[in-house]
DNA sequence: TTTATTAATCGTAACATTGCGATAAACAAA
DNA sequence: TTTGTTTATCGCAATGTTACGATTAATAAA
């Protein structure tokens, strides 16, 4: 096997996993808070801010654009990227709803 | 390859990396839903709940264990299993800093 | 003790992810 | 056009994850 069983789930609950799994590498967790942390888009740069080679960011930033959290614009021989505004909003709410599912009754447990 | 290399990055990246990872399936996630819905602990029905097999479950719920995330305790021939209050708390605070990095600029981008 | 019930563990097949060298593609500058 | 610079893609080896049948372990009930 070795396959989820996407179908056996609600939206929410793939959804929730597909943004999860993306902030389940800390490369990307790197890549997201470097972002934040240079407040303006990163051309290039990347590469020599985390340690791993030139494909692998490549790679890693493929990920984070595909579920749109991040968006990169071309800009002569490299490209610069940024958060996507919107869509990081979007997440944050659907990743706090399932977060704070709690809150009244965390301590009516065993 | 194929293994992370985890002492390329910080301790805070990796502890959120080790949490999204456990939220990046789609079945561990309608496990800490159920959980909460049912609001108190869970003994046994799980695997009627969720649709898969009664290894499968018992595997995902130790990973959940294994992050502290949930507890389980023996009751009978059953387990009971409910969120862990604090580490829940923790593990939200550790998520939330990370998602709330933006807030002021989120729009000062190309 | 024997039998049932429930959950954990073992073992393994199918599939996914990670990382990077090699290469290609796209563009700017000379 | 040629050369340099930067990013994306390909291909593949190493490792990790997922799912479940078979089995074991632990306890309860008969």
């Amino acid at each position: 096997m070795g396959l989820i069983k996407t179908e056996m789930f609600t939206d929410n609950q793939n959804a929730i996993a597909l943004i999860a799994k993306a902030f389940g590498h800390p490369a990307r967790v790197a890549i997201i808070q470097h972002l934040f942390k240079i407040n303006t888009c990163v051309c290039g740069d990347l590469v020599n801010e985390i340690g791993l080679a030139q494909p692998t960011i490549s790679q890693h930033l493929k990920e984070l654009k595909a579920l749109g959290l991040i968006k990169g614009t071309v800009e002569g021989t490299s490209v610069c990227y940024c958060i996507h505004p919107e869509n990081w909003k979007n997440m944050k709410n659907l990743i706090n709803t399932f977060l704070n599912a709690d809150d009244k009754n965390l301590n009516k447990c065993c």
